[in-house]
DNA sequence: CGTTCATATATCCTATATGATTTACCGGCG
DNA sequence: CGCCGGTAAATCATATAGGATATATGAACG
C-alpha cells in the first residue's frame, strides 16, 4: 500500500454510491478517485493543471490502470477534462458568469424539490434534517475552520433534500451540480455565514413543518442569498486575478524532454 | 482563461467539440462507447442484462481497457451499472414512476430555457432552429421507420433549446436526462407523431419570433403531452408484462463454471 | 433428504509491457 | 536574428499477462 499520502481526506464522497456498503475492500479505482477528488478541492492540483498519468500512479503507488478509469469518471463529472492524444487536466475554475448560471439551473430545481420534500419525505428523512440541524446551530461560527465545517453542512442540506423529494433524478441532478462548487471552499476563507445558518434553519423547520409554499420559499431565498454572497467575492477576486496576470501564466505544462542543458 | 496561446494541433480536436462526426482518429474507447451505446439502446443488451467485458472485447476485436473505459463512462451516465467484483449490467429499464419523475424535472428545466433561448439565441442557433423546422416538417409519418425519425428530430429540438438557453449547466443536464429516454424508441413502434410535430413547430416558431413566455408555454405543453403520451404506452406496457412474468426471470447470469452435466 | 463445506472455473481487477503520438529542443537556412 | 524542420524524449493509448474474487458444482455430513 502506498502510504506515501496521509491525506485524511476529511471530504463526503461526491458521487452517489448507493446509500451504504461495506467498503471493506475499497477498490483501487475509488482509492484512486477519492485522492484525486481531495487533490482537485484542495487545489493541490491548481485549476488548468495538468495531471499526469504516470507520476500520480508513483504518486499513488497505484498502476496506471485504475488512475485512468478514475480520470474518466472525474471527466463525466465534469471536474476534469481530456485532450485525445494530450492527456487530463483539471477543470478550470467557474468563471463568476458560469457560477451565475449554475445558480439560475440550482434556483430552477432546488425550490420545487423542497415543495416536493415537505410533501412526500418519510421519517428518516425528516430525522436526518433535524439531526443535522442540530448539528449546525451547535457548530462554531467566525474562525476560518468553521466555514469547512459550514460548507459541509451546506452540501448535506441541500443533498438531503433533494433526496427527500423522491425524486432520482432531481437528487442526481443536484449532486451533481454541486460538485462544482465544492472549490471555491477553499477560496471563501471566511463568508458570513451566520445568515446562511439562519435561511438553512428556515428551510428545515418548513420540511419538519410539512410547508411545501414555505419550503420552496426558504430554499430560494437561501439561494439567491448565497448567489449573492459568493458574486460579491468573485467580483473582489475577478479584479485581483485580472490585475495581478497580465500575459497568460500558461499553466504548469511540462513534457517532452526535460529540461537538461 | 487558460487558452495555452494558439495550439497547432487541432482540426481533429474542434470538430469535436462542435457536434460533428469527426471520423477522423476515432479513439478506441470512443469506438467502444458508441458500439455499446448502440447496444444498449436497441435492446441487442436487454436492461438488466449482465455485460461481460472479455466476451464484449473479443466481439469488438479491442482490448479490454478501452472496454472498460467505456463501461465507466456508461455508468457514470446511468445508462450501466457495476457490482464490485461481479462485473457491469445494463441499467434497468426506467419504470412508469420513474418516467414520470424524469419528465417532472424536464417541466422544471426546459421551459425555462425555452424562454431563456427567446431571448438569448444568437443566430446562428436560430438558424439550426429553423433548418430543424424544415427537416421534420418534411419527414413522413405513418410508418414504422418514420418513428425513428421523429424521435431524433425531438432529441435535437430540445438539445439545441437547452443549448441556445446559453446556459452550459442546463445544455448539459438536459443532454443527461434524454440519455436515458432513448431506450424507449424502440418500444413505440407507433405513438401519434402528427400533434408532436405540431408541438414542435410551435415551439420553433415562439423561439424564432423571440417571444419567451410563447416558448416557455409551447414547451411545457410539449412536455406534459408527450408525458402524457408516454404514460399511456407505459400503462399498457406493464400489464402486459406484470402477467407474463410473475416470478422474477433473474435475468441472465451466468458465471462460475459453465455448464457440464 | 437437506445443509454445509471444499474445489474448480470463469470473470473481474490490477500490473506491466509495447506501440503511437505529441511536444520540446536544437541546429541550419533564409 | 528569426523562422523552420529534424530528432529525441516523455507521455498517452492499447495490448497482454498475472493475481484476486465470486459463483457454481459436487461431495460429505448430520
Amino acid at each position: 500500500m502506498a502510504a506515501n499520502n496521509q491525506e485524511p481526506l476529511s471530504f463526503a464522497r461526491l458521487v452517489t454510491l448507493d446509500e451504504r456498503r461495506p467498503a471493506y475492500p475499497q477498490s483501487l479505482v475509488e482509492l484512486a478517485y477519492e485522492q484525486l477528488l481531495s487533490m482537485l478541492v484542495t487545489m493541490k492540483i491548481a485549476p488548468g493543471a495538468h495531471i499526469g498519468i504516470e507520476a500520480l500512479a508513483r504518486q499513488l503507488d497505484i498502476s496506471q490502470t485504475p488512475i485512468r478509469e478514475a480520470l474518466t469518471l472525474l471527466e463525466a463529472q465534469k471536474l476534469a477534462y481530456k485532450i485525445p492524444n494530450v492527456g487530463f487536466r483539471a477543470a478550470e475554475l467557474l468563471t463568476r458568469r458560469e457560477v451565475h448560471d449554475l445558480f439560475e439551473l440550482r434556483l430552477l430545481i432546488e425550490p420545487a424539490a423542497a415543495a416536493f420534500a415537505a410533501q412526500k419525505a418519510d421519517d428518516a428523512a425528516l430525522s436526518r434534517l433535524a439531526g443535522l440541524a442540530g448539528e449546525m446551530s451547535s457548530a462554531q461560527t467566525g474562525n476560518e475552520l468553521a466555514y469547512a465545517q459550514f460548507a459541509e453542512g451546506d452540501a448535506r442540506l441541500h443533498h438531503l433534500v433533494a433526496a427527500a423529494s423522491g425524486n432520482r433524478f432531481i437528487a442526481e441532478t443536484v449532486e451533481g451540480l454541486h460538485a462544482h462548487l465544492h472549490i471555491f471552499r477553499f477560496l471563501f476563507k471566511t463568508n458570513a455565514t451566520d445568515k446562511a445558518v439562519q435561511e438553512h434553519e428556515a428551510i428545515i423547520s418548513a420540511l419538519l413543518a410539512r410547508d411545501p409554499v414555505a419550503a420552496e420559499r426558504a430554499m430560494r431565498a437561501h439561494l439567491e442569498a448565497s448567489r449573492g454572497r459568493m458574486n460579491v467575492v468573485l467580483e473582489e477576486r475577478e479584479r485581483l486575478t485580472a490585475a495581478q496576470t497580465p500575459p497568460t501564466p500558461d499553466g504548469p505544462t511540462r513534457r517532452g524532454r526535460s529540461r537538461r542543458r
